[in-house]
DNA sequence: ACAATGACGCCTC
DNA sequence: AGAGGCGCCATTG
């Protein structure tokens, strides 16, 4: 990995509209980084606190959230989420709602 | 150099 | 719905 891999990860983060989310997948695509999935991971995972980076409207495929339902870092980014207006169906974001295929995204991304 | 470990994703029972 | 398995890949010990 080079350091802008990083930084392009970062910029595809960004730029998800307040009240949507995307896929580690998508995010990953969208930075031209491929199937790496993991790697954006990671790259949230290093963020320091306060960084500004709206780590929260990334999600798992399917909708659901990468921590486990039980711990505090999954409450923190359910309720940031929420917050936004994200709907919830069980644990998973409505992703035909705020998904990256949805109205508005379409409309903002082309 | 090598094995383990994840904020992943997809497929198959 | 839930559990396993495997591909993935940078980091860590």
């Amino acid at each position: 990995m080079s350091p802008s891999d990083e930084a392009k990860v970062i910029d595809a983060v960004q730029h998800i509209p307040r009240g949507s989310v995307a896929t580690y997948g998508e995010v990953a695509r969208e930075a031209g980084l491929g199937r790496r999935a993991r790697f954006v991971g990671q790259v949230m995972a290093r963020l320091p606190p306060g960084s500004g980076v709206p780590w929260h409207r990334v999600v798992c495929a399917g909708g659901r959230l990468a921590f486990p339902v039980d711990s505090p870092s999954h409450a923190r980014q359910r309720a940031a989420l929420e917050a936004e207006g994200v709907r919830f169906v069980g644990q998973r974001v409505d992703l035909d709602r705020h998904g990256r295929h949805a109205a508005l995204d379409q409309l903002l991304w082309g």
